[in-house]
DNA sequence: GATGAATGAGCGTTCATTCAT
DNA sequence: AATGAATGAACGCTCATTCAT
C-alpha cells in the first residue's frame, strides 16, 4: 500500500537445500535424539537448529522413525569406521589393542553425538529390535576381536584357560565404557571420581593403564 | 441400606494410601521409566500398574521429574546395597571380586528393571546433575575398591605399574557392562554375541571368566 | 507471594461436564461437519463452540471419525423417529403422505443441521461405506413406503402399471428433495427459482402442492 | 552432444502447457473435488494425475478456490448442454421428459464425476455463494421446464390446481436424485434397496417407470 | 485426603502456497 | 514460463497437570 522501506516484507527464502543443510539434518538429529531420547526428541527443534523447515525433513525420511533410522546408521557407520581402522593399525595385538583405544578416545571426543546415540539405541526395550541392532552394530568387531585373540593364543600368547569369545567381550566391554566415558556427562564423572581428574584428563595415562590393565587381563605373554 | 458406617452416605472409599500403595507408586514408576525412558514413561500407567488414582501422585511428588528423582533414589539405595553385602563377602581380593559378580548376577536377575532405571539415568544430558549423581552413586564403591586395591598392592599381590584408581575403574566398567548383560535386551544379546549362548547362558562359567580376567587384569597374585 | 486481588489468578475451571455440555459436543459437532464436511471440519472449532477442552472430546470418543460416526447416527436417529412419527399418522395413504411431508418440513426447519449432515454422508465414495449406511438409513423408510403402496395396490387404489418399489423411490426422492431445500442453503434458493418466493415460503401451499402432484403421480383414487 | 537444438544446455523441457493439459487440469481436477470434497482434495494429486507441475497451478488459478470455481463452471456448463440438448427434442411434453431422462442417465453414467461435483457444490455453507450458484444453474432449466409446463397446461393438458412453477420443482427434483442415483454410490445403493436390483439395473424401466409417475404426477392427458 | 475427568500446551504430520531454478 | 522442493500454519491427538467432588 504505502512506500515501504525496501527490506520491510522479507518473509520466506525458499532456496533449495544445500548439501551441508542435507547433513545437517541428521547431525542437528543425532544432536537431539542423543540429547533427549527418542521420545523427548522435538522435530521443530532438530528443524530449527538444521536451519530447515520442519516440513522439508518429510522429504528426506517418511517420519520421525525412519529419521531416527538415518541417524542410527550414521552413528554405526561411525562407529565401524573408526573402528576398522583402528583395527588394521599395528600387526600384533599390543598394538592393535592400543590402537583402538586411541581412536576410541580421538572419535569420542571429536564426535561425542555419535556415542550418545549408541547409548539411547541401546536403551531400547523391544528385544526383536535389539537382537537385530546388536547383531548389525557388535557382529564386525565381535568377530575381529576373537579372530585376533584366537590367533595370539595359537601362538600361545594368551591365557589357554580364557575363552576367546569372553577375553573379546570383556575387552569391548571396556572399550564402551571408555567410549562413554569421553562422552557422556555421567560416565566423565564418574572416571574422574575414579581415577582422579589427573589421570583422567591425560588421555595418554588412561591409554597406558587400560592397555596394561587388557594385556594382562588376557594374560599375554609379548 | 445395611449396616454399614454411621454416616450415611458413602459413596466413594478415600482411605490413606497404605505404605504398600506409596512403595508401589515408586516400584511400578520404575519399572516404567526403566523401560520407556523418561519422556516415554506415562504418568497413568503408572498410577494404574500402582492401583491408586493419577493425582494422589501429585501428593507425594511435585511433578513427573520429582517421582523420577525418587524412582533413581530407590534404584541407587538398592545397588548400594547389594553392592556393599557382597563387597564385605570374602576376605581377600579374589573373594571379593567373586562375590560382588555373582551378586550382580544374582541381581540382576532378580531386579533388571533397577538396572536399566540406571542405563537411563546415565543418558541425561544435564551436566551438573550428572556430576551430582555420579558423586552419589560411583563415590562409595570407587572408595571401597579402590581400598581393597591400595591393600592389595601394599601386600605386594598386584601389578605396581596398574594405578589403583585407574584398576578399581577398569573393574567396575566390568562390572557395570555386567549389570547390563543382565537386564537390558541388547546387552544380553551383545554378550551371547560375544561370548556364544552356550557359555553367556552359563552364570557360573561367566563368573569364572570374569573373575580370571579381572585378576589376570590387576596382576594378581595369590 | 505477594496480597494479590482476590480474582487475581483465574487460569481454569476444570468442572465435570454437564449433561447438556456432553449433548453439546455432538450437536456443536454435527454443525461444524454439516457446514465443512468431515475433512474440513476442525476439532478446535467444535470444542470451542460447545464451551469443552480439545481434550476431553477424546474421553468420549476415540477419534474424529468415532464422534463423526456419533454424529451420523444421531442424525439417522433423529430422522428416523421423525418418519416413524409421521408414517403412523393417518389411517390412509394420503393422510400418511400428508403428514410426512409436514413433519419434513417442521423438521427441515427445526434442525436443518441433522439434514445438511445426512447431505455430507452421502457425499462419501466408498462403495462398501456408502452401502453399509444406505441399509442402515434407507432400508426401513422403503420397507414402510412398500408396504403402504402394496396395500394401496391391493385395494385398486393406485397406478397398477407402476412398480411399489419405484413409486416408493419416486415419493421419497421428492421427500429428500423436500429436507434438502429446507435446510441447505442451495437447494432452499433453488425452491425459490423453481416455485417463486411466495409460494416457496408458504409450507402449507408447498404441502398441497406436493401432496397432489405425489398422489397425482401415484395415480391415486380416493 | 547429439544434432539437437542449436542451444546446448537443455536441462529441463519448459515447453508451455499444451491446450490438452490445461483442460487435463480441470478434469482430474473435478474429478478429485468430486471424490473428496473440496477440502479433502489434494492439489498435488490434482498435478500428477493431469501430468502438470504444481506450481504451474497457480499461473492459472489463484488458489485451490479458484480452481474449484473453474471446475464448477465446467461441471455446470456440461449440465447445461446435456439438458438443453434433451429438453429441445421431442415436440410433446412426454417427449421431452422421455428424452430428459434418458439424457440424464446417459451423462450420469459417462460422467459420473460432473454429478458427483455438483453433489458437492450444493454442499456450500455460504448462502450468498449458494444464492449465485442457483441462479447460474438452476434458472435456465426452470425457466425451460416452465414453459414447457404452462404449454401444457394452456392446451388444458395439466392438472390445473398444479403450479407450474411446484410441478416443474417436483420433476426436476426427481431428475436431481436420478443423477445422483446414476453418479454417486449412496444413492444408487439407495435405488436398489427402494427399487430392487432388477428394476434399478435397468435403464429403460427406469425411465418407464419415471415417465410414468412424472406424467401422473403433472396429471397429464395425452 | 483420594479421585479421575477436564484442561490445553505441545507434539508429529500434512499440504496449500511460494519462488529459485 | 514450467518446475517441484521448501515453507510454515494448522490439523488431529496426547498427556502432564489441576481441582471439584
Amino acid at each position: 500500500m504505502s512506500t515501504n522501506t525496501p527490506s520491510a516484507k522479507v518473509e520466506t527464502m525458499l532456496k533449495k537445500l544445500t548439501e551441508t543443510q542435507q547433513a545437517q539434518i541428521v547431525d542437528k538429529a543425532i544432536e537431539e535424539f542423543a540429547r533427549k531420547g527418542y521420545k523427548g526428541a522435538g522435530l521443530s527443534n532438530i528443524a530449527r537448529s538444521a536451519g530447515v523447515s520442519v516440513g522439508v525433513i518429510y522429504k528426506y525420511y517418511k517420519d520421525k522413525e525412519e529419521l531416527f533410522g538415518a541417524c542410527v546408521s550414521k552413528s554405526i557407520a561411525y562407529l565401524d569406521e573408526v573402528l576398522t581402522t583402528a583395527g588394521q593399525e599395528g600387526s600384533d595385538l599390543p598394538e592393535m589393542i592400543r590402537s583402538l583405544i586411541r581412536q576410541t578416545q580421538a572419535a569420542s571426543g571429536e564426535h561425542p553425538e555419535y556415542f550418545r546415540m549408541y547409548h539411547q539405541i541401546t536403551a531400547g526395550d523391544d528385544a526383536a529390535q535389539a537382537a537385530k541392532l546388536a547383531e548389525i552394530i557388535e557382529r564386525p568387531s565381535a568377530k575381529a576381536y576373537k579372530a585376533a585373540l584366537r590367533k595370539a593364543r595359537k601362538e600361545g600368547r594368551i591365557d589357554e584357560e580364557l575363552d576367546t569369545g569372553a577375553g573379546a567381550f570383556f575387552f569391548d566391554n571396556l572399550m564402551m565404557m571408555l567410549h562413554y566415558a569421553y562422552s557422556c556427562a555421567y560416565y566423565s564423572e564418574r572416571m574422574n571420581i575414579y581415577c582422579g581428574k589427573k589421570l583422567a584428563s591425560s588421555g595418554k595415562k588412561m591409554e597406558d593403564q587400560m592397555v596394561r590393565f587388557v594385556l594382562n587381563g588376557l594374560g599375554y605373554r609379548g
